[in-house]
DNA sequence: CCTTTGTTTCAAAACGTTTTGAACGAAGGG
DNA sequence: CCCTTCGTTCAAAACGTTTTGAAACAAAGG
């Protein structure tokens, strides 16, 4: 294969890759979806490691992974027992797969426990000493700092996320924040 | 100290050192920051480690890189040569400076990437058999794809990094996307 | 200067995560 | 049925990261 489609493809799957572990992923599925995303067929599980050079075992879990977030899709091929892999190309669809679920979760239990401790510091206030008074009122006001900031990244996901609708890239030409 | 005060702390700190491992950083990193984020007083070194039961070493070490980032500073106490340190806590700050030079970064050199890979692409077209030909169109194909959610990430992390204006978090309230 | 107190550094150890490969299971085909 | 091919599982090994603690370093104060 020419010198020019093996370095892109290096770079895509090894940069895909880095992604994956940006998002918290493994850096092996990162470079599994460039793998699929890079090539016009479905790939079974065999090339999938002898490309990548990882074993077997290491394949079968990664795309189990993939396939549970939505990034690949199993390809049933007529007339050949194996499980043929492809990458949902539909990336927007992914990202809000993995917003949707998991960030979004993060961000609502992270409101959900500031919203019990400022419940609680509330509730406690008659048994406290001065002292401990006064600490409660500071420890309330850094509560209120924080949950100023995950209201902000709920707002940001929902932005993201919008209503239901699907998003198409090349639509998406403007952000606002006042 | 009273439960639920410590209670409150506990789960503030290590909600943080989740946080901070979301983003990359270290776990401690945010337990300090946590820490520091609870205390009306600045803490010397002595203090965070007995605090987090870890070593000096290693609030050492991680304190400098809080301070990299802009997450804490030193305090300095007359008549006491121990360091200080207190919590940044203007926590939009601290959004800005990791989106603004870490995440931008990341975007600018994937986008970068990209765009070299397309332009070799078109510049090895003549050098390659008709069968590389079809690769190579569906190879661009994916980098466009690519490309467009890099652009979509670079047009958000401006518009919530806005023109260079402090935001307050209590001031945002919407942002749109078309 | 020397001592004391505080901080930083870094190699070794502890720890956690990822990868492997062999064993097992499943699913035809002969 | 047995044999072959493929996929999955999981314990052990490889690997990488984090933590520690001791030694080096720095900065006063006596």
């Amino acid at each position: 294969m020419h010198d020019t489609l093996e370095n892109v493809n290096d770079s895509t799957v090894s940069g895909l890759g880095r992604l994956a572990r940006f998002f918290g992923f493994s850096d092996v599925m990162g470079r599994l979806y460039g793998t699929l995303l890079l090539s016009p067929n479905p790939l079974s599980l065999d090339e999938l490691a002898g490309t990548l050079e990882i074993s077997k075992g290491s394949v079968s879990m990664n795309m189990r992974d993939l396939e549970r977030w939505g990034m690949a899709k199993e390809v049933w091929v007529r007339g050949d027992r194996r499980k043929f892999y492809a990458a949902e190309s539909d990336m927007w669809q992914i990202i809000r797969s993995v917003l949707g679920s998991r960030e979004q979760r993060e961000v609502q239990v992270a409101l959900q426990v500031l919203g019990e401790s400022i419940e609680k510091l509330q509730a406690a206030e008659d048994e406290l000493t001065p002292e401990e008074q006064e600490l409660a009122r500071y420890y309330l006001g850094r509560m209120a700092d924080l949950q100023s900031l995950f209201q902000f990244a709920q707002l940001a996901l929902h932005a993201i996320l919008g209503n239901g609708e699907s998003l198409n890239f090349d639509a998406v030409t403007r952000i606002e924040i006042d």
